[in-house]
DNA sequence: TGGAGTTCGTTTCTACTGCAACCGCCTGCG
DNA sequence: CGCAGGCGGTTGCAGTAGAAACGAACTCCA
């Protein structure tokens, strides 16, 4: 079943770090995506902006693309079927007519109050086998791929045109 | 701009670790995507064929599936427009006469030979910041989460009916 | 042998993501 | 003012991924 170790110039998948990378990701963000959507029927970009609207209170959908790195159009799309639901609601900017301020509503943050515990019980299970030090590692190295990556882009985008998705 | 040390019970996105995770793999299967796109047409899964089987030879889809962990139906496209790239081709399975055993053309084998080494160039360049140590500690976290991710599905599917995608 | 159940491959259908064009408001300069 | 250009937000569209359904071939066992 698995490989002897075979060490010619070939390329082995399972030793190439983008692939490596790419199926961990995967593997997590499924295990996320499917909690959030059993329990609480939300997806992940909609899970997102609950986060930080109640992490840092009001925002405008701009700067909820700034922080989520996450394309306007889903945050756009997130907001939508928030408001729906009753999770959140829009303010009108009094400075500038074409935003609006989005906060979470009383249901919204008592949504929200149960899913940040279990967003970090689910972060404390995946890595249960991570010490704190190597959690610190994990992070940093991350961080620095993810910084490279952002680096060798071709050209304009970086970190203000984004793509991101799941988790 | 950026908030100062706030340690409370918030969630406070950046230090998500999943979602961190899924920035990173994002941004590095972007690059990667972009550059194979670019260069050669292909996609990350028609990519993924190619390595496996110049790899290790003729194989089914079956075990296609098995070795990118991709799912069926994206091995199928994958090798369907490969196929008629004519990268790739078909043999008669003498004992299976429900798949065949696919493997490189001539041509397809010349483009392998030119895209292995542009993939560790691409790997190299990724994780230029990154030591040899670092490297194997990297890979080593993501496996574990892998396999930690992998443990908690709710049920059956594990490694035989997985799902993954990009880089 | 012949049928029940399974597997491989393929097709189809649906959901989601991301890009690009677009609309209305805002700002700055003539 | 007023109009040119830019920005926030929205809508439409195309490409992609995954689920389910299906046909054909295989296995096993009576």
């Amino acid at each position: 079943m698995t490989e002897p170790d075979d060490r010619s110039g070939r390329l082995q998948l399972d030793r190439f770090l983008p692939y490596q990378l790419s199926i961990a990701s995967n593997a997590v963000s499924n295990r996320i995506a499917e909690i959030y959507r059993d329990r609480f029927d939300l997806k992940i970009p909609e899970w997102r902006i609950m986060a930080v609207l109640g992490d840092t209170g009001a925002a405008t959908q701009r700067e909820l693309t700034e922080r989520t790195l996450m394309d306007k159009v889903a945050v756009n799309r997130a907001c939508r079927t928030l408001e729906e639901r009753g999770f959140i609601e829009r303010e009108p900017n009094a400075t500038d007519g074409r935003s609006h301020h989005l906060e979470l509503t009383g249901q919204g943050r008592s949504i929200y109050d149960r899913i940040m515990p279990l967003a970090l019980q689910m972060e404390q299970q995946l890595f249960a086998s991570f010490s704190a030090v190597e959690r610190e590692i994990f992070a940093r190295l991350l961080l620095r791929v993810r910084e490279q990556a952002g680096a060798l882009e071709p050209e304009g985008e970086s970190v203000l045109a984004p793509r991101a998705s799941s988790a």
